[in-house]
DNA sequence: TATATTTGTGTATTATAATAAACATAAGGA
DNA sequence: TCCTTATGTTTATTATAATACACAAATATA
């Protein structure tokens, strides 16, 4: 048995996966919020698993290119009826 | 030379996947929005494209059991410095 | 055609995300 | 040690997502 995923997790690991990609592009919270046009405490609330808009979830995104990504993965969930499919 | 995805189709996306998903269960936006304790406004919205918070994303992708898998492609991202490289 | 259901839209109100500014703390470099 | 930088947190204000209605327009269904 697997432990359900919960959304808080989920919101963890966004702000967690922000956080590694700022840290490897050498850019601080106030760096990453200026290129954005977003406040640090946006940027800073995000990073700590806090809700935030769609808008500014996919502009983060989109600065570590990971916007084609997910677009691509959102395609291809919408084509398979069941990705969790056995066979 | 691939044309960029904008974060406004991206939104469009996501709401096409809501509604394709919800179909397929045969739930109307007020079924959906009833077992989400969301209104129906929020989820018309949201199948159109309009922004939205995280947390009403992340209750969609949870109800049509898709968190686990949107978590691990966070996780693997995360791994990865680079998911677009060519090695 | 009627009737019911679903979807799209409008308005007003409430809840909350985003902003701006200030300040404390911690870590690192001079 | 001092000075700078980055992060975390607070308070107040503004912008906007979410809600609760209502109603019109499609879209089934009898």
């Amino acid at each position: 048995m697997i432990d359900a995923v919960t959304i808080k997790e989920v919101k963890l690991q966004l702000g967690e996966l922000c956080k590694q990609k700022r840290q490897s592009y050498d850019m601080s919270q106030q760096d990453l919020a200026e290129a954005l046009e977003l406040s640090r405490y946006t940027v800073q609330k995000f990073e700590n698993g806090k809700n935030a808009t769609l808008d500014t979830v996919l502009k983060i995104v989109n600065h570590f290119d990971l916007l084609g990504n997910l677009y691509q993965a959102l395609k291809d969930l919408e084509k398979s009826n069941d990705i969790n499919s056995l066979y």
